[in-house]
DNA sequence: AAGTATTACTTTAACGATTTAGTTTGCATT
DNA sequence: AATGCAAACTAAATCGTTAAAGTAATACTT
């Protein structure tokens, strides 16, 4: 038993496939009857054997034709990242109720396998991408762009790339918040750690920070990691700070977050009394934890669902906007006043 | 500008779509040329041209004509829940590997927006499908069986279903040697808080807590708590739990075990001292938690690797099977002996 | 030298829909 | 009775590719 096309129908009716095709596309009116050049009568026998054979249009076919994708494509680092799935959820959510399907890929940070995602995407013909970039992938970002695909880059910037819409959380506003919290609460020496990683939003918030500390006179200080050996690396820069009498750590980025508070705890150090702690990026780890975590939250939601709509409007062919995402701080118990 | 196809290629060089259509498709040998009926001076006059005008096939051409649509589909209720996105991490890498792609879509529990997933997805003619299934989608999933699209279940089980294959975590297991731990901890009155939700690990869960707790000569006990409202209820499960003297908490899914565990940290109880807790489901919360949390891991490599690869051997003509993952538990400090 | 293989192509017909441009029929109009 | 027009359809082209079958030219056999 094959698949039932249009023909399959058409034949056992004795019409042509162009009367089924024009039936099942038809808007519906009020009573349900399709709303077309149809006789009732056709128009209604049509529909039900359409549904007594459970067929289904090929979109292959329809797509080809008619040159309508309703498809999208969505491509971040890591979908296991509570970040980008939760931006990915609203995404394939809209994108749904509007009738797109949504194809997802991992770069896993890597411009290679990022280009081979977008040429696929891009083979696939969707009407759309919404990319997380990774570091070295400008060049390939810029095809897609020629080819005139609506692109909307999410989270991370490619500065250097004209004709893409942009939605990013204020990274400059998110630490500078961050800082005066900490400075506000009687911290002084407060340190970074940061990692190695050819990334915009990270270097946002470093420079973020060393400015904001210097605006209170007070001197920076971050620790770099790298991204391979990045566990024991941070651990032995808690230990250092700790050693150096650092009062407060920030942490620019959810691995880094993590693996802190981590070798703050197997060090034995209580938050906030021995070191504060301030995390960007958001995680279940922070409310449950005791103390409680003090953390920049990504409004994942919130970039998910304007990329989309830049995304859309960007495909009725607007141009593409920037949209800083205002950031949104969690004070917990971590950086509690001193 | 428009797109660049076959027949571009073919008029520029003056060939036929065919030839470069077959050059393009070839494997490469060794050195590099296209292995096929084509002299290597034409054929890489074509490779050349694709390159220079950054020629791209269209899938959804070639998918048509050749039947082969390297295309996956997956359905989970959330792909912001970390067990299923990272699930969706390995499927994803694995089938990328192989050349294929893969459409997501959230189910958010309804079998009303499954199936319409489900018919985009059929309508896309993806090779396969892997979904977790919701309550109230047997039906639905009748007619993707009947369609002959290879479907596979993970994680949750629909038993009436004949012809798919089958990934699931080992819950009769998990939990039977999560209460042997705790009551070889010396706990006894160990009680559970589940949720009202049609959905069978849950209730496999449960009843494996039951009688393995009547194994041991001890009176199971399972607070019920409903989807909508759960996050008040469990809080008031706590309570009651904590006012009856219960020595241990089990929760068998993530967010009842996030919501156990901030409902028990906010009544001011200290763990495990005034109440012991297991939680089922993995989180980044459970290691960085002081003290540590137990708790039983999905395994959600295991699951999308067994099921990616199941996938494969159905579309290769295989039957379905049905696999269990062994669970693998953590014991934290949080059921520390008595 | 005739027949057979081999090489390097081309032609034509799909795949399953949509779209454009008709065609046929019946009915009202003048 | 001829004309116009709307309603209800159909034929054929097309989207961009692949697959099957065929052809022409050259090279190899015996």
């Amino acid at each position: 038993m094959g698949k039932v096309t249009l023909k399959d129908l058409a034949k056992e009716l004795g019409v042509s496939t162009t009367l089924v095709s024009r039936v099942l596309n038809a808007p519906r009116r009020e009573d349900g009857t399709p709303d077309c050049d149809i006789s009732k009568d056709t128009a209604m026998k049509v529909l039900e054997l359409a549904e007594r054979l459970d067929y289904r249009p090929s979109r292959i076919a329809a797509g080809l034709r008619s040159g309508k994708r309703y498809l999208l494509g969505v491509i971040t680092p890591d979908i296991s990242n509570y970040a980008f799935s939760e931006a990915g959820r609203y995404i394939e959510e809209l994108a749904h109720n509007d009738g797109y399907s949504v194809m997802f890929g991992s770069s896993a940070e890597s411009p290679q396998r990022m280009e081979e995602l977008l040429d696929i995407f891009a083979g696939h013909e969707v009407d759309g991408i919404i990319v997380t970039p990774c570091a070295g992938s400008e060049e390939i970002l810029r095809k897609i762009v020629r080819q005139n695909i609506p692109l909307v880059l999410i989270n991370r910037d490619v500065p250097a790339l004209d004709g893409v819409g942009r939605v990013f959380l204020d990274n400059i506003g998110s630490m500078r918040q961050v800082v005066e919290h900490l400075v506000k609460g009687g911290y002084r020496k407060i340190e970074m750690i940061s990692e190695n990683m050819d990334v915009l939003s990270l270097r946002d918030r470093e420079n973020s920070y060393r400015e904001t500390m210097r605006s209170f006179g007070l001197e920076p200080y971050i620790y770099m990691v790298d991204s391979d050996t990045q566990e024991k690396q941070t651990r032995d820069a808690v230990l250092e700070a700790a050693g150096k009498g650092t009062e407060a750590l920030i942490t620019p980025r959810i691995r880094l977050s993590l693996n802190s508070l981590k070798a703050i705890m197997d060090a034995g150090l209580s938050i906030p009394e021995d070191m504060a702690l301030f995390c960007h990026d958001e995680s279940p780890a922070w409310t449950t934890h005791s103390p409680s975590i003090s953390y920049v939250s990504q409004c994942s939601d919130q970039v998910g669902t304007q990329a989309y709509h830049m995304l859309r409007r960007m495909m009725g062919g607007n141009p593409g906007e920037q949209i800083l995402i205002a950031p949104k701080l969690f004070f917990g118990d971590s950086t509690r006043r001193k």
